[in-house]
DNA sequence: TCAAAAGTGTTAAAAATACACCCATGG
DNA sequence: CCATGGGTGTATTTTTAACACTTTTGA
């Protein structure tokens, strides 16, 4: 089977970043590949957009393939579209981060037998083709967006301390933040449901769980509320 | 001469929002199309990514051919790849937006001898394609980002006063600011430059002259500096 | 001399920051 | 009983917001 065009054409892939929160400490899933080029190489699990499928539904698709994650908070990064990025053909990837939620995603070995793993941001092997810059600019985007949206609490489970969450600002945002300031700006915007529950197995005072409320945010949205930490 | 693939492949096309501040009035550079589908609807200036170009420049050289409009400030803004978004075949559309100085951008009438007009975007027709909401979609981010990119002065000429920039933001964000709160905040970040010059031809006292310093901002960054209005 | 926009400073309110101790729990 | 992190309030500084009159210029 074969297609056929007047003009050649470049082919279409998306790319995953998928970011995980492991023991505070902010990590994104890589795959070794098992072809050349770049054979061994670590990269970002990625594939082939298909004639039939949207670019959002591909991205959703491959990272469920290769990884086994679904169901979780997926946006488009950027388009990369340098000619030579590929070295076989023309490829142009559209980019996708994924926001994962590491205490029940455990990720399996993807569909192609190929090797899979957490690395830290601070500590990424060299990568095939140009993925290096990709992690960078969804490491950026991370940075930036968890300021102004709510999205951090897509890397915790659903039940979380306002320490634990703390540290994820602290973590991705690298700074020290005030433990005071921290919870009274938090739970000023009530966005948080404190829940009858508290941490269980903890050496120490059980601290209070909390849930992030979507529908209480959805809704302050819509009277011109800014979330901003 | 025709190009054979394997697989069925998605065409690949870029699209311009070309933003203009007319007389305070924000406008958009739209194209009417001379053939169908959607013959004689207006449409972003755009066309296919050649395979040994990259998509960004695709982009500049659309802008250029389409619209006679170079060395603008031109950034990715999303890509759009919904299965149906062109009735003829897949196609997938990298979107860029473009902020120019219309003082000193005479738009050209296209070289394909197309239509082309600059629509306030309060009142912009029926486009074609998803153009819509590629549109809203770049004014949305135009919006966003004005806020803490500097990224107004693209829209204005190289020298201006306060009084202009003060009007441009309160068009993009949809609201009024105060004169001498506007003044103190903008010249506190010391990006603006004074010029020896004040403005030339009103009926009413002249104002001061003033200049963007990008050199001033690069540095100030460098340092840690946050723009933000 | 009038119309039109330029330019300018202070006060009050709100938000951000800095900071230290007692509490509850499990080992 | 001790080590560990949980939880809490106040004072200070900084930032934002509200607000009105005089000046300059050309017509």
């Amino acid at each position: 089977m074969s297609y056929t065009y007047e003009y050649p054409r470049a082919a279409l892939t998306v790319d995953c970043i998928v970011f995980g929160l492991d023991e505070d400490e902010l990590k994104v899933l890589l795959i070794q590949r098992g072809i050349e080029p770049f054979e061994g190489r670590w990269a970002l699990p990625g594939g082939f957009v298909q004639v039939d499928e949207s670019v959002d539904t591909a991205a959703r698709r491959e990272l469920r393939e290769e990884t086994g994650v679904t169901d979780v908070f997926l946006e488009q990064l950027y388009t990369f579209g340098a000619v030579d990025r590929d070295p076989r053909e023309r490829v142009v990837s559209v980019a996708y981060y994924a926001l994962v939620n590491l205490s029940d995603h455990r990720i399996q070995a993807d569909t192609d037998a190929r090797n899979a793993a957490w690395f830290s941001v601070y500590d990424i092997p060299e990568l095939a083709f140009d993925h290096a810059r990709i992690l960078e600019m969804a490491h950026e985007r991370l940075r930036g967006k968890i300021r102004y949206q709510p999205i951090g609490f897509e890397l915790l489970p659903p039940k979380f301390t306002l320490t634990r969450l703390q540290r994820l600002y602290e973590q991705i945002l690298d700074t020290k933040l005030d433990k005071r300031n921290f919870r009274k700006k938090i739970l000023k915007m009530e966005l948080l449901e404190a829940l009858d529950e508290v941490e269980t197995d903890v050496a120490h005072r059980a601290a209070q769980l909390y849930r992030f409320n979507a529908d209480a945010y959805n809704e302050k949205i819509r009277t011109g509320f800014n979330f901003e930490l």
